[in-house]
DNA sequence: GTCTATATAATGATAGAC
DNA sequence: GTCTATCATTATATAGAC
């Protein structure tokens, strides 16, 4: 939005934030991020030492964004099933994949302590933030105690992720929502069915 | 194995599929590719069209061994949930992950129908396979009857997928283990519990 | 069938003018 | 700060000798 009044320096990140999310880090050239933000050669190599550097802007950006959606809605209102299955439902780009789970698929992301750091560091939040949540239903009494708060974080990011994953391969979103209901299923206290 | 005694077509593919597993459609370039095989130009634009000829053989031989890979364990004997429970906790190289799920984050492969099908089919295919079972196991009583069969495979082959990207996210298995132990609890019939 | 040349464009970066 | 050269390398492919 507004990205024609931006600075040229938050024109190159929010180019480059696109663009990681359309083609990843591979596949994207300077030339594709520069043609995009409208700049030159000089502007991209004054504000950044490279692609890594510029790269490394837009994906902190783009995981703390990340981060603050999920907030939004994991320290919203209801109990912590409600709030869990609100993450889960919530609505997605789903055909457009996670903008950060995907570059894990990234090899020179992954190659990079550097660039994984921001993308580990959300994902490992997330598990914690939901765990914390699901053992908080716990005490509650909404889920059974032999559960573990770790495990079921896990599986539920893990769910979302490969969600992406199954909608991307079929071309439709339909796949994704298939698994969030089969996974909250599993999840639902017996008080919520039919919900 | 043996990839010296191969033709140089056949050295040709499986040098594309390690490629293509390692670094992605994107990432993986004909010279690459030609230096791993030992093999020149001319041999390439021989045997296939281009880099789209030869990485469709290279997907499709990778797609089929993966499925006769998960057949292979989900066809074997025991219940339907130790069969589940066999497939989820397979050994995996987790690190470099799903030869065939990664290829979602590759915008080429998406980009194209015929590249995309035989990812599509692949995990179609083992979701109707998983649905199949889980019902089986329903019939026998070892799965809760409100429970979706269509819903519970994709919830399955979501984990395994995003168990993956939490894998190289942190750069340790560990987290696809946890993803996987968290599905399986809550999967798991009462009668399981410690198991 | 395989090889080496050759071709055109893109990649990722640097130099230096303005 | 931004721009336009310029550069060495790689990507993807074709041509044609052997």
């Amino acid at each position: 939005m507004y990205i024609d009044r931006m600075s040229t320096s938050e024109r190159l990140i929010e180019s480059t934030r696109e663009l990681l999310w359309e083609r990843g880090y591979v596949g994207t050239s300077p030339k594709a991020i520069l043609e995009r933000a409208g700049a030159g050669q000089g502007s991209m190599y004054h504000h950044f030492k490279g692609k890594p550097d510029l790269a490394l802007a837009a994906i902190r950006r783009t995981a703390d964004e990340m981060r603050a959606t999920a907030e939004g809605v994991l320290g919203g209102p209801g109990t912590p099933y409600e709030r869990i299955a609100a993450y889960l439902r919530r609505e997605r780009d789903v055909l457009r994949g996670c903008p950060v789970g995907r570059l894990t698929m990234d090899p020179d992301v992954i190659a990079s302590d550097e660039l994984r750091a921001p993308v580990d560091e959300t994902l490992d939040w997330l598990r914690e933030r939901l765990a914390g949540l699901f053992e908080e239903g716990q005490e509650q009494g909404q889920f059974a105690p032999h559960l573990d708060g770790e495990e079921i974080a896990a599986a539920i990011v893990a769910t979302v992720q490969g969600g992406y994953v199954l909608a991307r391969a079929s071309g439709s979103p339909a796949a994704f929502d298939t698994g969030v209901r089969g996974l909250l299923a599993l999840l639902a206290p017996p008080s919520t069915r039919g919900d």
